[in-house]
DNA sequence: GCATGGTACGAACGGTCGTTCTATTTGTCA
DNA sequence: TGACAAATAGAACGACCGTTCGTACCATGC
């Protein structure tokens, strides 16, 4: 395909990029044709509007994560190491991604929480994605006789959400190291309580 | 104190109203005069600056949710029925507000957890003082042989926290209301392994 | 009843926003 | 190499941004 594709995924890692940093909200035209030295117009092009943009910024950064945490889990044997290897990978993809700021799909999920339309709809689709990816792992590890049969797959996966999401509030927001420690600790909590 | 007073007050209300919505970002001075029925040059001569404003409504909301979570929570018994009151009024402090809208305090920490400045200073303190009275009341539970001695208190906090972030994302982005359920699942069994 | 000072307004500033046009350059393929 | 399409640039648009300034209102204390 031509070089029009190249450029659109150059200008979607800058887009994923800054909105590690600054949100999705602040996703603008002209922001983001400075930083890959496009011109508005010819930036703009590439989509046929900011929404549509800011949809695929989202697809960008669910594919990024899927290839930095899902696919290196899959070789994982299956079962609990599998599901070790999807939380470990969880934890810092961001950083070895080079994105080195927040998780670009949880900004994404507060921000447009409330704001029906396209971005919130994709937000949706792909965090539905994960979490049913993440329950098949579940109950491939109780069919291995890792995981007790009787467990409650998707409290499970409510739960293991939660430790996610507090590590990020306890490294990104408040910027302690130990967080990832108290993060590894309650999964392993978790995973204890869930054993036959 | 004079009529300004009044005035602000209804702006920052508008303001956290808002932000619950669209979030702090969406907060710029001409959509609020025009919530408020005031003029943007009215509006703005109550605060130095946006993110003098922006601060503004950020103390606001952390006053809100002393007033809709701690200040009850004060009048159950000390020990573990606090911590629940405290758990139980955190759920749905936004709703019972009247803001109806995803928390604003978690919106503020996502939109600024990588965004140094007076704004994002603003987020760190209340959250750790949150987080500080929060321990304090687990160590009165400790106190009173409600909780094991040798808990961790720290990570009990983490914990805590991840449930109701977890809750959060079901509730606000995923829109399942079995997610309070599943969070006061997770909470008992919590305090389940914490208990002596 | 009148001065005073806090309170709000209206207009304007330079800048950026998303978007639309028309050119112009660039790449691709016969 | 020449033709044609794809890709990018440039200028302009109306709207809104945060902010400043000068002026009017209006409540309060004498």
């Amino acid at each position: 395909m031509g070089k029009g594709e190249d450029t659109r995924n150059l200008i979607l890692e800058a887009a994923v990029a800054q909105a590690s940093e600054f949100g999705f909200e602040s996703l603008t035209i002209g922001s983001l044709a400075e930083r890959t030295g496009l011109s508005k117009s010819g930036l703009f092009a590439h989509f046929g509007s900011r929404e549509e943009l800011q949809v695929a910024a989202i697809e960008a950064a669910a594919a990024r994560f899927t290839e930095m945490v899902f696919a290196p889990a899959l070789k994982a044997p299956r079962g609990l190491p599998r599901i070790r290897a999807l939380f470990d990978g969880w934890l810092d993809w961001t950083v070895r991604s080079g994105l080195g700021h927040g998780c670009p799909m949880q900004a994404a999920a507060i921000e447009f929480d409330d704001r029906p339309g396209a971005v919130r709809d994709a937000v949706v689709w792909h965090y539905e994605r994960l979490e049913r990816e993440l329950a098949r792992a579940v109950e491939l590890a109780m069919g291995q006789g890792h995981l007790r049969p009787n467990l409650d797959v998707a409290q499970f996966v409510f739960d293991m959400l939660g430790v996610i999401f507090a590590y990020y509030h306890g490294s990104r927001l408040m910027k302690r190291d130990v967080s990832a420690a108290r993060a590894r600790a309650a999964f392993e909590r978790l995973v204890a309580a869930a054993t036959p």
